[in-house]
RNA sequence: GCCGGGGUAGCUCAGCUGGUAGAGCAGCUCACUCGUAAUGAGCAGGUCAGGGGUUCGAGUCCCCUCCCCGGCUCCA
């Protein structure tokens, strides 16, 4: 038989013969690599350790503690735990069961609508502990669609996968090309003859070699979640879980979900103090307490700071509009499930009324202060910006503390420009945009461009050509990473969102940039050029915080709620060792808030000194000033820096106030 | 909106199969006056989310509403 070559990772080369599975040549490297090897790399395509090679070919063994090795684990963590279902739920239907970040998932349907309590994850986890010391190995399989659809004659979501194959990307990603499916099997009795499938399913792998290679996974939670992800079709009762290369892994995993927990803007709002939920108030509407409200404040002035000296113009605009604002500008059409019921008004007689609504949206108020007179090309481009409160009747289910809120304040601004303008206009937002977000501690970004939704759109081609490459020409500049969210854009005009990752790696879209063509005509607003011709503005929508609630949650968490210096509402907390010292403790303080400084003295008749210590480190205040016998004889202070844990004795309150200054300025 | 889990003192939670509500922390008062992450004692605090029902009796069982948590869908 002729040989084939095959390309190690290292460069190195060796002839085997042709058919050699890539478990044999992981056997012919080494030892420890043939028992460490899950499945194997062959030229760029991940398969299974038992799959002959016919050809030449690049190949790397793809071992546990790998991005590789965990998918496949993972992922056959997930085949395990559908094998337990419906063990423990016969008939069970299993629909899809894949990989995802730091673990995997698998949806069901139950027999008689039964549904997953939190109990059962411990049953049928227990019986997937069963399968993997059970050492079921994993069978790869292909047969023909029709043999497939007959294999899944009681699986109604398989049949629709393998039915939809052609048709459909995620049918072809589970089961492969053309008319062949590939199947998986676990046998009941892998050594003692042929027991029976324990276990079949559609797939494509790769898998384990068995399932004894498994075992550092645990069940998470359990979830509804809709068949393809239509709220339109079936429920389905899915089971997460979390699967890693070792028990230390899976350990360690659990852990850093431990410590995002105690960054949770929800928790650390309650803990500092910032701000709540008042079930009085209803869902999604939160009321900012005084160092939350501060911290706020500092925010949005550095905000308006910025943006007056980037050639805005400062606009207000009320709470609440009569109903014929949203007709003209089309938001009752498109957007009326996103908004607060109308009240009605006047009611006379007639019983008619006048309907008004809460804004959802600040654009129409921008346009109609364009328009309330004659706009001449010499005004543009005209930057409004508004910090404007909206309200959206978000979908029960999904308001999330700050993140996720009904009633939200955006940094919202509209730009009028001409179409001459707008590639300058977007060129110089963008780096307004970065600049400001990095003036917050924000610095890994990536920006994504949503172009136009296929067969709709307002406008014409050649315009959302024209944006389109206006806004990529842009985000090229910035020379980030750029990636392109085909057909993601509204139907009134593609946009730009930036994107930021964040202290842990969450990334979190921040700003939106958006053309609009619509609104200008829909309102029909027009400046005249220095040809004395009218013209149509073009209309640029753009939110740099997005909502000021969820940016505020944003550096909560990506600060772990230890506020910057200049964001800090308590920035420096004075503590007199005994009452005796509290005029010193006083002056420093005095001192202190003169010079600007965020300054508290909490005296000794409220707590001892190791008590007070604790207090403001937890509330995480920046600089912790201890003063005494010693201080008041010297003219010092004891200084505890956040972050460090050796406090520093007898420092002068001059060289103090000159670190205070310096940290200030820093903004970060 | 949908699926699942919840709501007991300001916070975190206990309260078995229905039998008259409990702890720690926080708060207040008093004592302590202390040099770097919790001093001690005492006091006060709850229409058990709200409403309806079953029952001799409901925090506990049933129904409705509100609110929260984890997902799905949607989104700043």
């Amino acid at each position: 038989m002729a040989d084939i070559t095959i390309t190690l990772p290292d460069g190195s080369t060796r002839d085997v013969p042709k058919g050699t599975t890539a478990g044999e040549v992981a056997a012919s490297i080494g030892r420890g690599l043939a028992k460490a090897a899950l499945a194997a790399t062959v030229d760029g395509e991940v398969i299974d350790l038992d799959r002959p090679i016919e050809h030449d070919a690049s190949i790397a063994i793809v071992t546990p503690d790998t991005p590789a090795g965990r998918e496949v684990l993972r992922h056959s963590t997930a085949h395990v735990l559908a094998q337990a279902v419906t063990d423990l739920y016969p008939g069970a239907k299993y629909a899809i069961g894949p990989a995802i970040e730091d673990g995997f998932y698998y949806d069901f349907e139950l027999p008689d609508d039964a549904r997953f309590s939190d109990e059962a994850l411990g049953r049928v986890e227990a019986r997937m502990r069963e399968i993997v010391k059970a050492d079921q190995p994993f069978e790869r399989s292909e047969v023909g669609r029709d043999e497939g659809l007959a294999q899944f004659a009681d699986q109604p979501y398989k049949r629709d996968i393998i039915e939809k194959v052609d048709a459909s990307e995620i049918g072809a990603s589970e089961v492969g090309e053309g008319t062949v499916v590939s199947l998986y099997r676990n046998r009941r009795n892998p050594t003692g003859g042929d027991g029976g499938d324990a276990f079949v399913d559609l797939c494509r792998g790769p898998h384990v070699p068995s399932t004894k290679r498994l075992g550092a996974f645990k069940l998470t939670k359990v979830a509804g979640a809709y068949w393809r992800g239509d709220e339109h079709g079936p429920m389905l009762q899915r089971i997460y879980g979390t699967a890693w290369e070792s028990k230390q892994a899976l350990e360690e995993h659990l852990h850093r979900l431990v410590e995002a927990e105690k960054r949770d803007h929800r928790r650390l709002g309650a803990e500092l103090d910032l701000f709540s939920f008042p079930e009085e108030i209803g869902s999604g509407l939160a009321v900012f307490h005084p160092k939350g409200a501060l911290v706020r404040k500092i925010m949005e002035d550095y905000s308006r700071q910025r943006h007056e000296a980037g050639g805005y113009s400062f606009v207000n605009s009320p709470h609440i509009t009569k109903s014929n604002l949203f007709e003209t500008s089309g938001h009752l059409d498109w957007f009326a499930d996103g908004m607060f019921p109308p009240m009605t008004l006047d009611e006379g007689g007639g019983g008619v009324g006048t309907k008004y609504y809460l804004k959802p949206m600040n654009c129409p108020f921008h346009i109609l202060i364009f328009r309330s007179r004659q706009r001449s090309y010499r005004e543009l481009p005209l930057r409004m910006f508004e910090f404007g409160t909206v309200y959206r009747y978000e979908k029960s289910g999904v308001v999330h503390g700050l993140t996720r809120v009904r009633g939200m304040t955006q940094d919202d601004a509209h730009i009028f420009c001409s179409k001459e303008e707008m590639a300058g206009e977007l060129h110089s937002l963008l780096i307004f945009v970065l600049e400001l977000l990095r003036d917050y501690g924000l610095n890994d970004f990536y920006l994504e461009l949503s172009t136009k939704p296929p067969g709709k759109g307002v406008g014409t081609d050649e315009e959302w050509e024209e944006a389109t490459d206006a806004l990529r020409a842009a985000a090229q500049a910035m020379g980030l990473e750029l990636t392109l969210d085909e057909g993601g854009g509204a139907f009134y005009g593609p946009k730009i969102s930036v994107q930021a990752r964040d202290a842990i790696g969450r990334t979190w879209q921040l700003s939106t940039i958006q053309v609009d063509f619509q609104l200008p005509q829909r309102f029909d607003i027009e400046y005249v050029g220095a040809d004395n011709e009218r013209h149509q503005p073009i209309m640029i929508h753009r939110a740099l915080f997005g909502a000021i609630e969820r940016f505020f949650a944003i550096l909560l968490e990506h600060y772990a709620g230890a506020f910057p210096m200049w964001l800090a509402p308590v920035q420096v907390t004075v503590l007199p060792v005994a009452d005796r010292h509290d005029e010193y403790a006083v002056q420093i303080t005095d001192r202190l808030r003169s010079q600007g400084f965020r300054t508290e003295m909490h005296d000794a008749h409220t707590d001892t000194l190791g008590a007070r210590i604790r207090d403001a480190k937890m509330q995480k205040v920046p600089y912790v000033l201890v003063v005494g016998d010693d201080d008041i004889e010297h003219g010092t202070v004891g200084v505890n820096e956040r972050g460090s844990d050796e406090p520093r004795r007898g420092v002068p309150v001059a060289e103090l106030v000159d670190q205070l200054t310096t940290a200030a300025a820093a903004r970060a």
